[in-house]
DNA sequence: TATGAATGAGGCTTCATTCAT
DNA sequence: TATGAATGAAGCCTCATTCAT
């Protein structure tokens, strides 16, 4: 507490430290709101001043944080792309057979894209970026397709999903997905839970595969699939 | 047939024929250059001056026909809606039940999100309009949700499509269908039609009623709710 | 009318006449036009298309009558200077002495500026003109002033009018009468001719020698009003 | 007084005050430049260039100061108007009979229309400015009309004025002080003050009522005006 | 004579970015 | 670190004027 306090012997950093943390804080804010601002009006209808008028500081003072207003919106997207990036990894780590997977990624990507960062991912537009980071953001969304794509591939392979094209596939899945950081709303009648859940289920349920190979995996929901082999 | 033929006759008005004619045809070489440049470069970054090179005449020469740069994204929008509105109606005054009408539509549409009028409609950001333009977007918008979610509830009420919830269900195909307009390159490997089979065939997979009620449709979701009644 | 009538031997100058006369009266009719829609709007703010508009032809037929939009200007101008320069020839060479010269002046000054031609002569900016134009401009309004001082002057010399700076009083006078120009509605409540009466009056009351010199002219309003009570 | 001097405690806020008054300056500097430049050459004709050039600085420096061009000349304006606005509420409050006050109001007028910033108010087009500013001005013109009226009607009412219309002799005495503001040059022979007692004398000359009713001023219209004239 | 179309010139305004304080 | 001020680079749009028909 007084001048003796062990704080006070890291004194000489923690200035550092807890400026550090500020700083952070203060970049966090201004994502945040360039987000919701971007979001809101569409990248070239927000000035920079919108965003710090909104931050109540000043235009240049958000050059402390970025070095330009392109840099902002990267950063927004990388935010939201950190996460997908995390559960990809996650779910691709995890247990189940790839059907069981690509809906485990279903269910989370649905859910990130009822988030403003997720939003972002589908809705900011990449050429407004630089060179450099068009290509990071390229990058990124080939990973996504890839993880959809081997789901899809694994899963005809494994016996878990029915034969089909597994890219045309993919993009049908994401174009589901990334519509609902178009049209979800918080302020809508169905939680981004429940949105997700129902995309999970429906979005797979015509990959599903009703008559697996003998002892195949999987042994979907359905039991007695029926005589009705699909059309 | 000679130069005495009845044309001739008309003669006097073929300056204005022709003339209206000639400018018909620039109005539209105008909003088909100008689609391409917004659909290649988005619209902020493409200035007047760039739609008037491309066209080997002068940035004022275009407000010969239109009177602003978001008259112009208006039109060019307008073009992609007119088709859709018109297979819209065509495959509603036309015959089949309500999931032979949803694949027709499935259909159409996405073969309309491989060309440039098509993928007009979904990667332009009404915003840019003005608030008058914005209400006729949003119109068309709803005008066309609204008819995914009839052919559904349609389908779910006449038994050729499995219970499920319109409003979801036609979120999701939209999605996959309005993707097709980011992701297709006509350089690409598919054919616009062979995409829209696909997709016709897919996005309806899961959706067909594989037991429909013995006697034809028309015992919707209701009777013997049976085990599958989905939620 | 047939090939012998009289006007038949003029044919060959009477297309030229009529069409002349013809030319001439557009030309009129463009100036009308222009005179109007340059005191109600501002000659900025007017372009040519709106004056062709109000006249229905097409902008470039103006070029037809007229080598540019300053020219018009102009002409507006020459049309209300010209009545000007008339009545001030008319009154100079007129009787009577300075101070009934100068009512006679004011008066029909004070009539042409409740017209649209007159209004223009003091609400148009001469420094929209061509720089000869404007020194044309220059010198018919010097014309007027000068007119007004000599008048003033010869009444000072002559007795009729009280002695008085020609200069500052040809000022003061003037502005009087230019301001008709700005306030004058045909709509309101006084005719030209009353307004004009009573600035005549009002604006001489001032002036006139009450006590003139012996037997000099004028023996105005007051001391037995005698017969030249004017009007 | 010294380095100590009570100005030196609030030196922390010295930077604050300091620089808005520096802005202030700034401000009223463009203002100045920018009168003198419409005077000169036209509203019109003064492109916002000119006006930063003259001021050393970049057009676009000028938006920080004003919203838009034709709020600077609306600025300029209000600067003359306050100045009136002043003069006026001082004379009003002042003594004398109405007469009287005409002639201090005359006075003011005319000096003021003298200045740049008194010519502003009679050579600036109102149809330059906004919807809005342009109510408020036509707001200004009309008080200072009624004023001109009312102090010409009390003057009639109690005596000190001939018999007239207060609106004509309003206008005729508006007319010529406003005209002042288009012919006047500090370069000139006449001193501004010495314009203005020449004009305050000239034009009351023919309105004070030289043989006023025996006992109290006039009789006019007004049975029994007693001394209170008006108000 | 009249027109539709085109153009050159230029003006206002916006905005990301920098800089001195 | 934060700010007021300034700037350079554009962009949209307007309009008088010309030209081929």
């Amino acid at each position: 507490m007084d001048a003796q306090s062990p704080e006070t012997n890291l004194s000489p950093w923690m200035p550092f430290e807890s400026r550090r943390r500020a700083r952070d804080e203060k970049r966090e804010a201004v994502l945040r709101t360039a987000v919701r601002l971007f979001l809101e009006q569409g990248y070239h209808r927000v000035t920079l001043n919108d965003v710090a008028e909104r931050l109540n500081i000043t235009k240049p003072a958000l050059y402390n944080y970025f070095r330009s207003k392109d840099e902002i919106l990267f950063e927004c997207w990388a935010l939201g792309q950190e996460i997908v990036d995390e559960f990809i990894a996650e779910i691709d780590n995890g247990g189940g057979n790839a059907l069981a997977k690509l809906r485990k990624l279903i269910q989370a990507y649905a859910e990130q894209m009822t988030t403003d960062s997720g939003a972002s991912l589908v809705r900011f537009d990449a050429r407004d970026l630089t060179a450099e980071n068009q290509k990071i953001v390229r990058a990124a969304k080939k990973r996504i397709d890839r993880t959809f794509r081997k789901y899809l591939a694994d899963g005809v392979a494994d016996g878990s999903i029915k034969p089909c094209d597994p890219k045309l596939a993919a993009f049908a899945i994401a174009g589901s997905l990334n519509w609902i950081g178009h049209w979800y709303q918080r302020a809508g009648a169905w939680s981004a839970e429940a949105v997700a859940s129902r995309f999970a289920a429906q979005l797979t349920e015509g990959l599903a595969n009703d008559r697996p190979s003998k002892r195949g995996p999987g042994t979907p929901k359905k039991s007695r699939p029926a005589k009705g082999g699909r059309k």
